[in-house]
Parts: structure tokens; C-alpha cells; sequence
RNA sequence: GAUUAGCUAGCUCAGUCGGUAGAGCAUUUGACUUUUAAUCAAAGGGUCCCGGGUUCGAAUCCCGGGCUGAUCACCA
């Protein structure tokens, strides 16, 4: 096609092929600017309505709206000569508006309409527009247009959903996408966007209520010289003018307790964490998750405080606690269910396994198939057995209480079980959704804590925890007793927006970075002495690179290069072999 | 890390036994003044993920690699 190589040769200048489309698109721009039409003014464009506001009322009262000004994108057109329709969206729903050619262009001069709206508009491009609403024949609510304005011309396509019966066409629906191309995604995607609204709307709820009870938000480091509050794996980096090593943040414990050291009687953060582990549809590296500490209360205070919290999210998400997930309703109507973890293991298994010692343990995991290795102590092996036959089968929100002493080194032990700890997790859908305890504030039995903790890592347990010295230090002036708590927000957003991966409730997940084309500059050909209008020849060869180009076969490259010249019609005499030689050669 | 499925036009996807690479939408040109997955007519658009092998001939068969999804293992 003449046209299209001509106007490849006026986009010489950028090293990638562009496609048709985009090509279109570009002179389109530079039509509109030698129409002296700026693209992408500079200027406010004022809204005096949103488009959610006219679609809610217009119905009730048809005096309404009849002077509006919006600014929002295209997403569809359909034109009929002299009339168009388009599909309009901004930040809060879709209307259609009209277009009529008369309207737009009073006078003699078409071209706004047939020039600029009809051929040098496209899918995608963010108009203003001013104009009254009324309600077609086909009754549709739409925005009559009298003026409109270019805000931002756009110069690749979007894709086109197109919808009928709320059947989709053509969906975006491609997760790599969707998540390499968040804004596609959102753009053409409105359910996308409630998600994340609703997630914003979770940690607004959470917010408020701790803030109502007199808590303190506050910061702790991201960057840590030791990592410490979970059992995980941390990302390592280094800080240049310390010369040290940092950790990124695995949990934010250990500094929220200091502070309660510090004397307030409640604070919470909710932190970005990262781990350096697996990544699957539930774990990405760097994940959210409120951690809460309140002094002078105990696990069995921060129990109530956490059903009561999550119940209202429901409530302010959905008007209700019943929330669809899946195909499960999960009712998070107080009181939940409450299990020890032997009775859970006892109620799911029938095997009652609280005075085991570790090698009945390990006798008993083995019958349950519950795989082990010979790493794990007495207080692992109760958690897989727990972690394997009875957390998937608990749907409905579920404490489940006083965990072995091993598992967990910053918890209190139990007031009255031996060898156990108080405290918590709350499961829900089959999964943990949140973990807390009476926190450890025995300066002398969290060393000791800490010391066996370093025993299981020479064991082999890469997750155990290390000795923070400093934090030590902190509870030995004294730390009252304190109750504390974490939530996964990501996993409770992923209930409260009934979404089954974690990668659809963070705006970018973590993604394999994209395999990079290692693409040669024209310049790059030039120096091998090749004239310009070669160079996209070669490139539709399959060359992107000088050195692939210069390891090329001389003869079936001038045979493809005989056949590109035909197909682009390039305008030059047929190569010569001495000619690619030397250019092979450089 | 293991198993498995997939990768074809800008998007969604067909592609038979190995024989000239297809459709719808999108794009371009034309018709059409209330359409709505607008319609009608015509045109253009492809590194069939990459590399190698078998073959006269590979999107298709074989081997290797990349990426993505799903499931499993570890972790929240």
C-alpha cells in the first residue's frame, strides 16, 4: 500500500514498526494541528455534572440538564452521515451522546463535523463536551451535543467491548494483559474499577473505626537492618553510604511494640510487607496488611474487636454481612465460630492429638498423609496437620485458638495450657485472614524464645525467626500487656470483592519482567552503509538487530529482500549482490 | 520447582489429512439525519511466540527454548 509506506517514511525517525492504526492516528494528529486544533490543550476544562448524576435523575425530572458540560472518552461510535452516536465514559459511567452535523456547524464550513468529529476522531480519544440531554426514540437517555472540544487525541487503539443483553464482545479479558496494561484494563473494564474502589472503601472503613477508638496511625521502617514479626524470607538490598546490608520489611511488629513501649495506648499501620517467596494466585512479594497494637488488652478483647471490625467492612461494602464468594455466602453476622486448634484437628480428623508427643506427631501426620520433614518440631508439625485437614474446610469466618508454644515466638503463653500460646487466627473461605496473640512482654522468655527459634534454623528452617537485640532491649523497660493483631488486606479484599486471584485486587502485581526485543537503531544500519529506504525492508525480513543482520545467508537474503522490495514498492533499482555483501560486511 | 493447557491480524477466536493463512469486530474509502453489538458496499492489514529438525512442501508433525494461564508444593 503507497499510502502506508509513504507514511511509515514520515515516522522514519522511530526504531519500531508502527501498525496501521497507529499510523492513522498520526496523521490524524497532524491534520488537526494544520487545522490548528491543539490535541492536547493545556487549559481546565470545567464539568458541571457527572454522567452517574444524569443517568440517576434525568429519568425523574426531564427539566433537568439541559446546559451540561463533560469531559470523558470515546469508547464507541456509530455514524450515519449527517448523525453519529458515541459512547461517552468519565470517571463514573457511560452515557451516549449525539452528534448532529447542523448543530455542530451552523454555518457553511463542515468540517468540525465531517473532517474532524467523522475522520480525525477515533476510539479512545478524551473530548469536552457541552449540550442538553434528552431521550432518543429508542429511549436512551443521551447528551444532544452543540459544541465539543479535543482534550487528548490518542494514538493507539483501544480494545472494543461491545455488549448486547449484558453479553460481552470481544472482551479484554487476557489476564497478562489486563495486569501488564492496568489502564486498559480499567478503562475498558468498569467492574475492574468498583474492585478497587471497594478495596479503598475497606481500608476507609478500617481506618475510621480505629481512629473513632482513639488509635494512632503511624509509620515504621520499610527498610530494616534485620527483619523480624513473621517467618518468611526477606528481599535484601544494600545502602551505600552505610555500607550495610537492609532488609525489606517482612512484618512491622516489632516496631509497633516498641512504640507501645513508648507508651501509647494504641497504634496501627497498615504496611506494604514483601517476602521473597513463591508467587501464586494468594501470595505476591509485596503484599498489605494492618497490624494493630492496643495496650492493657489480651487476645481474647482483640477477638471481639476483630469480628466487630470485619462485619462492619461487610456491612459498609454490601449493606449486609452476607457476601457471595465463589460459591459459597460467607455470613460475617457476629459471633463467628470458635475452635482451639486440637479442636479443630479433633473435629475434622477425629483424632485428638493434644497430648502427642513429636513422634506420635510425626506417627500421626504421616497416617493423615500430612507431609512432613525431619526439619520440623513438634509445634510445625501440629500447624501442617492442622494447615492440611481442617483450614480448607472452614468456610464461614472461624477463630481458631491457643496454638502450639513452637509456632509462634512473639505470643504469650497460655494462662492455662501448658506448651500453648494465646493465639488466634481467624480463617475464612479456606484461608487465614488474620493472626494475632497476647503479645510476649517477658523480656526473659522472649530471649529464650528467640534462641530456640535460631535452634529450628539450624535445623534447616529457613523461615525462622532471628534475634532482634534492640527489640529486647525495648521489653525489658517494660512493655504492658498488649493485644495485637494482623489482616491481610489483600486476602480480605479478595472476599469482600468476591475476586479469586490476589492479582485482582492489586492495581500492578508482580509480573515476569517482559522479554525485552533487543532492536537496532536505523542509524545503527546506516553505519553498515545500507541506504534508509532499505532499512524497513530489512526489519519485515525479520531482521531487528545489526548483528543478527550481519549474520544473515547473502542469498536468501537477497531473495527476501527482491520479494519485500515488490510487496512495500519500494521506489529504488533492485539490489545488487555486491551491494548486501558489503553491507553484511559493514 | 513439578504437572498440564495455550501462544495465529489492533481485539476475540477458527484453521480439517502437512498443500496459496481465515471470520467477526476494529481500521481505510463510500452510502445513510434518533442509532445502539447500527446497517450496507469495497479495500488494506500476518515474524502463525522463537530456534532447530523431518519433508518436494510445516501455523499444522518431532526436539529444544521463551512467555502466559491452571493445578500442586512453600509462604500471608
Amino acid at each position: 500500500m503507497n499510502v502506508l509506506s509513504y507514511l511509515c517514511k514520515n515516522f522514519k525517525n522511530m526504531s519500531r514498526e508502527l501498525s496501521e492504526h497507529e499510523i492513522v492516528r498520526r496523521n490524524s494528529l497532524k491534520e488537526l494541528i494544520s487545522l490548528g486544533i491543539d490535541p492536547y490543550p493545556a487549559e481546565e476544562y470545567k464539568s458541571n455534572v457527572a454522567i452517574e448524576e444524569i443517568l440517576k435523575n434525568f429519568p425523574e425530572d426531564k427539566s433537568l440538564y439541559q446546559d451540561v458540560q463533560i469531559s470523558g472518552r470515546i469508547m464507541s461510535r456509530r455514524i450515519m452521515g449527517a448523525a453519529s452516536f458515541v459512547e461517552f465514559q468519565d470517571s463514573t459511567s457511560r452515557i451516549q451522546l449525539y452528534f448532529k452535523r447542523d448543530d455542530i456547524c451552523p454555518g457553511e464550513d463542515k468540517t468540525l463535523y465531517n473532517t474532524v468529529f467523522k475522520r480525525l476522531l477515533d476510539i479512545g480519544d478524551i473530548i469536552g463536551v457541552k449540550g442538553y440531554v434528552f431521550i432518543t426514540q429508542m429511549g436512551e437517555i443521551t447528551i444532544h451535543v452543540t459544541e465539543y472540544k479535543i482534550l487528548s487525541k490518542a494514538l493507539k487503539p483501544l480494545p472494543v467491548v461491545k455488549e448486547k443483553d449484558d453479553k460481552k464482545y470481544d472482551a479484554f479479558t487476557d489476564p497478562e494483559q489486563r495486569y501488564r496494561q492496568r489502564y486498559l484494563d480499567l478503562i475498558v473494564n468498569p467492574s475492574v474499577k468498583k474492585i478497587f474502589e471497594k478495596r479503598s472503601q475497606l481500608m476507609n472503613t478500617m481506618r475510621t473505626f480505629l481512629n473513632e477508638k482513639g488509635y494512632l496511625e503511624v509509620e515504621t521502617p520499610i527498610l530494616q537492618p534485620l527483619y523480624g514479626g513473621a517467618a518468611a524470607r526477606p528481599f535484601k538490598t544494600h545502602h551505600n553510604s552505610l555500607d550495610m546490608t537492609l532488609y525489606l520489611r517482612i512484618a512491622n511488629e516489632l516496631y509497633l511494640k516498641r512504640l507501645i513501649v513508648g507508651g501509647f495506648d494504641g497504634v496501627y499501620e497498615f504496611s506494604k510487607d514483601f517476602r521473597n517467596e513463591g508467587m501464586d494466585r494468594f501470595h505476591n512479594p509485596e503484599f498489605t496488611q494492618i497490624e494493630l497494637y492496643v495496650a492493657y488488652k489480651d487476645y481474647e478483647w482483640m477477638m471481639n474487636l476483630a469480628e466487630e471490625m470485619i462485619e462492619k467492612v461487610a456491612m459498609d461494602l454490601h449493606g449486609t454481612t452476607k457476601v457471595q464468594v465463589g460459591k459459597n455466602i460467607i455470613d460475617f453476622k457476629r459471633p463467628w465460630k470458635r475452635f482451639t486448634m486440637f479442636e479443630a484437628i479433633a473435629h475434622f480428623t477425629g483424632i485428638d492429638i493434644s497430648e502427642m508427643d513429636e513422634d506420635q506427631l510425626r506417627e500421626t501426620a504421616a497416617k493423615l498423609n500430612v507431609p512432613i520433614d525431619p526439619s520440623m518440631g513438634k509445634g510445625k508439625l501440629i500447624d501442617e496437620i492442622f494447615g492440611e485437614c481442617c483450614e480448607a474446610q472452614l468456610i464461614q469466618p472461624t477463630f481458631i485458638t491457643d496454638y502450639p508454644v513452637e509456632m509462634s515466638p512473639l505470643a504469650k503463653k497460655h494462662r492455662k495450657v501448658e506448651g500453648l500460646v494465646e493465639r488466634f487466627e481467624a480463617v475464612c473461605n479456606g484461608k487465614e485472614l488474620c493472626n494475632a496473640f497476647s503479645e510476649l512482654n517477658d523480656p526473659i522468655d522472649q530471649r529464650q524464645r528467640f534462641e530456640s527459634q535460631l535452634e529450628l534454623g539450624k535445623r534447616g528452617d529457613d523461615e525462622s525467626m532471628v534475634l532482634d537485640e534492640d527489640f529486647l532491649n525495648a521489653l525489658e523497660y517494660g512493655m504492658p500487656p498488649t493485644a495485637g493483631i494482623g489482616i491481610g488486606i489483600d486476602r480480605l479484599s479478595m472476599i469482600m470483592t468476591n475476586s479469586d486471584s490476589i492479582q485482582d485486587v492489586l492495581f500492578f502485581p508482580q509480573m515476569r519482567p517482559q522479554q525485552k526485543a533487543n532492536i537496532s537503531t536505523d542509524a545503527d544500519f546506516k553505519n553498515l552503509g545500507i541506504p534508509e529506504v532499505w532499512i524497513p525492508a530489512i526489519r519485515k525480513a525479520g531482521f531487528n538487530t545489526v548483528e543478527a543482520f550481519r549474520q544473515a545467508d547473502a542469498n536468501k537474503l537477497m531473495n527476501d529482500l527482491g520479494g519485500l522490495r515488490k510487496k512495500m514498492k519500494l521506489d529504488v533499482p533492485g539490489l545488487k549482490s555486491e551491494d548486501l555483501e558489503s553491507w553484511i560486511k559493514g
